[in-house]
DNA sequence: ATGATTTTCGTCATTATGACGATATTTTCG
DNA sequence: CGAAAATATCGTCATAATGACGAAAATCAT
């Protein structure tokens, strides 16, 4: 991970399709040197996979919403496991701090929002949870 | 945004850095009719950009904390404004619920991250903030 | 210093891209 | 309904990018 592997990396955070060949002439070095270090950084782990970014235009009919959980910790894998298996929970993180798993969670209407926000309050192991719908994007920079 | 739009969102979504010509074949379309779709999705900002998802290997040396920010509301632009001027400040998303701004931060220490937690915790507006490290992610299907 | 290892480079055959005119399909409205 | 207009899809060029791989350069260990 040299400068060159974080040059690598900034460039296709910012634009995840930019081909090699042009990706090699910004940083002025040959293309496969590129191809190479690439190659590396997905075999290794350090990439895991390419995304994209929805703009307003899609996001608009997409409702958003973080939770805070706090859970029985002695089943937390088994907490995680099923929240997996809810289509909206996208992210799932545990945190410190005063709770212990921290969600996103998409859905394509209020009534189903509202639905999984239910599904996973009333999960067994679920102490307590706290909801706060996102409504603008201010800013989203994320790598 | 119809079928066809939406497999190409859900495929790129899966892997941005696929090739019109691999995607197109997968969807059973012409390449061309594929890249019209796509730099329609992309004009009329559907699509806002791609990027890549860092894996385990790289988010090892990046700490992460999620922030809750209640603020003074009559100059929330204001703070927005400040906010994005950080550098480790990744996301800022207004909310419904008991906060008004939540944030995602990044950094590669914890004195750096312990730094920022404290300008933003200290910045004029704001009045009450809370945060969460984030220990590990346990699940990562954002779209 | 020197042999081993890793990194970078150049190049070939193959594949993908951008551009655009030609069909086909859908929409509009008399 | 049915023809004109507008969209969408397709096929096909010339150009550019990719994957593969051997050769040259740089780095490392002893």
């Amino acid at each position: 991970m040299d400068d060159l592997d974080a040059q690598i990396l900034r460039h296709l955070g910012g634009d995840a399709r930019l081909s090699l060949a042009v990706l090699a002439r910004r940083l002025k070095v040959a293309r496969s040197t590129v191809q190479a270090r690439l190659e590396r950084l997905e075999s290794t782990g350090v990439i895991a996979g390419y995304t994209l970014k929805l703009g307003e235009a899609a996001r608009a009919s997409r409702l958003q919403a973080t939770v805070l959980l706090t859970i029985d910790l002695r089943i937390q894998a088994q907490i995680v496991t099923r929240l997996k298996a809810i289509a909206g929970v996208e992210r799932i993180m545990s945190t410190s701090g005063r709770v212990d798993l921290l969600l996103q969670i998409a859905a394509p209407s209020p009534v189903e929002l509202d639905r999984i926000l239910d599904a996973v309050g009333e999960m067994a192991g679920v102490r307590s949870s706290e909801s706060f719908i996102h409504l603008t994007t201010k800013l989203d920079r994320t790598v």
